[in-house]
DNA sequence: AGTCCGTGTCGAAGCGCTTCGACAACCTAT
DNA sequence: ATAGGTTGTCGAAGCGCTTCGACACGGACT
């Protein structure tokens, strides 16, 4: 293992030099550089990870907490944490990936023992038992979700009230009046998973102001499950024109229940799924549908951390706007008789 | 930040002995033990990863390297991926994230820095371009996945070969003579990616012997994509009865365009999936299967690794035996006329 | 009583890097 | 010519831990 001293050695600098070529807090004139730089590469010089962090106090290394349960949501998250480690990567830092299995724990962890200069947290509830430990540590972090109480946090998400908003304008736009929400699972409900609540809340106000009815059902992902979900709706409000997806898993089984059912898309019904456009576009028939920004909330996410870091961040939410893509499972409501 | 030496004076001993009471690599009175550990304890003391990674050259950490491209196989990716997580940490180590973009040069970063101890690779193609360098790296190594040439590695991963052979079995004892595969994405196939070529290799052996005709065609995911696959398949081969598919995405769209073309599954038409057990059972028709054990091998990877770490491992190949669920998507080929 | 050994503890060195203060060399302005 | 300011480089200290050799002590053996 090649070491500074040895690079320093092989150009003929002190090691000092050599460590303020690599970081540049100091100025090096042209030709010591180009030196310490050719026997680096000559020499394949990687500068230990360990000692650069134990002598500076920084890992380089951001954490990020992804939930454990892979019961929902998968290819969202990992679209999130990919973009999270490029993203990363181009501002120099690697990612440790942390599962939600540790819980609290993993907070004091990663804050006491230096491992990581700061955290991303995912799949945030309302009322978040890691937030507490968070606040107090004072290591910089970003939340990808929204937690009831956000003083003194930084979080990164769609504007999911707005989302349900928007859901709900565009049906009754239409002229829907009887519309049923297809949820995530209930699990995801009982742990006040903030988006899933907010999504609802946002629809729901926004119903009552255009006079829609709603019907909310969550519903695990699965033919059988969704079956069943479907019959009850239309057992209790005949009338259900429009329909609100949120669960990836959900939709095709929808899809494919409708139409054996004989209602046909949009024509009968219409349907909005919230969701990555992949799965919009992919499905039997081109949803319209609000977008979930995986990537850009990464990406988000990530730099805002970086700016923290470097002394520029401030704490702030930044909720991302929802867009509403027309596609072809939307239409106007049939004209009864 | 609580040091070493602050738990030391607090519990009055040296540095040394609170170092060898965490560590366990010497033995130490009840007495002394119990006193540096209440004081562990009352300050909160945590190591501090730099310093231990720089004194002890080991960071007690795994790089894992997943695909940049989520075009395939996401949730398997993102199990295994968790799966990795938590296997690591329940031996003391946490995982660090590497996407597939840096390439061969994350193997040589990670391997020249000491950030990591280890390295588990994912999505491993046939002549994989980061194998030499991991070779002559030196550094511990679990593949998971297979590529044409493993001397020297360790390798964990499904027996795909028995996998295809395993489908051509069943559908062959059912009575089908003319199978279609519907495999994953063109761009899979190109980038030589061991486990689909090793699928349709033992398919295809397998089927020769037992005389049915395969008929392979990749395809991406989404519904208009499949209606177009589907139809060449059924106007170059008519008679074709049985299906396997390997690719998750494929399979929603291709149930329900067979249902939406009028044929039966499984009475007119048999169905296997490669894809874990979940998609299997969610689909619209309880799927015959073979399971991607994801999380056993993402176990099993970090298992191998840690064994090795520990002096014990061996290189070796580790195929897993693919098992066949039979679920109500396959039966006997439908009698002529 | 003296020797030997195992056990438990300590002190010190050093892992490879960053960073601070010092300083030599040079340039510019008086 | 001299004071003052830059610019580029160096030496040394120290980050918090692990680990090695040393050693004190008490028990078991001659």
């Amino acid at each position: 293992m090649v070491t500074l001293a040895e690079v320093a050695q092989h150009a003929g600098v002190s090691a000092s030099t050599v460590s303020y070529v690599l970081s540049g807090k100091r100025s090096i004139s042209a030709g010591t550089r180009q030196r310490v730089e050719r026997s680096i590469q000559e020499l394949g010089y990687h500068p230990n990870a360990g000692a650069r962090a134990l002598a500076s106090s920084r890992s380089n290394i951001i954490a990020l907490m992804v939930p454990l349960r892979t019961d929902m949501y998968v290819p969202v998250m990992m679209e999130i944490a990919i973009a999270v480690a490029t993203t990363a990567r181009t501002h120099g830092y690697d990612v440790l990936l942390l599962t939600g299995e540790e819980g609290p724990d993993a907070v004091r962890r990663v804050t006491g023992s230096g491992l990581a200069d700061a955290m991303i947290l995912m799949d945030v509830e309302l009322d978040d038992e890691r937030l507490p430990l968070l606040r107090q540590s004072g290591q910089p972090s970003v939340l990808i979700g929204l937690p009831a109480d956000t003083t003194g946090l930084t979080c990164v998400d769609l504007d999911f009230t707005a989302t349900g908003a928007l859901c709900a304008e565009h049906l009754a736009m239409l002229g829907h009046r009887d519309i049923a929400v297809i949820g995530e699972a209930p699990a995801v409900y009982e742990r006040h998973t903030g988006f899933a609540e907010r999504t609802l809340d946002g629809l729901r106000t926004r119903s009552r102001e255009l006079g829609l009815r709603v019907l909310h059902r969550p519903c695990e992902g699965g033919y059988d499950v969704m079956a069943v979900t479907l019959a009850r709706i239309f057992d209790e409000r005949p009338g259900t024109t429009g329909f609100v997806v949120q669960n990836e898993s959900a939709v095709a089984p929808l899809l494919a229940l409708l139409r054996q059912q004989g209602r046909a898309v949009p024509e009968d019904v219409s349907v909005i799924a919230v969701c990555p456009d992949q799965v919009a576009t992919q499905a039997s028939v081109r949803l319209t549908s609000v977008a979930i920004p995986a990537q850009e909330m990464g990406r988000r996410a990530v730099e805002h951390l970086v700016a923290k870091l470097d002394g520029r961040g401030t704490d702030e939410v930044v909720l991302l706007a929802p867009e509403l893509t027309v596609r072809a499972s939307t239409g106007p409501v049939p004209s009864a008789g």
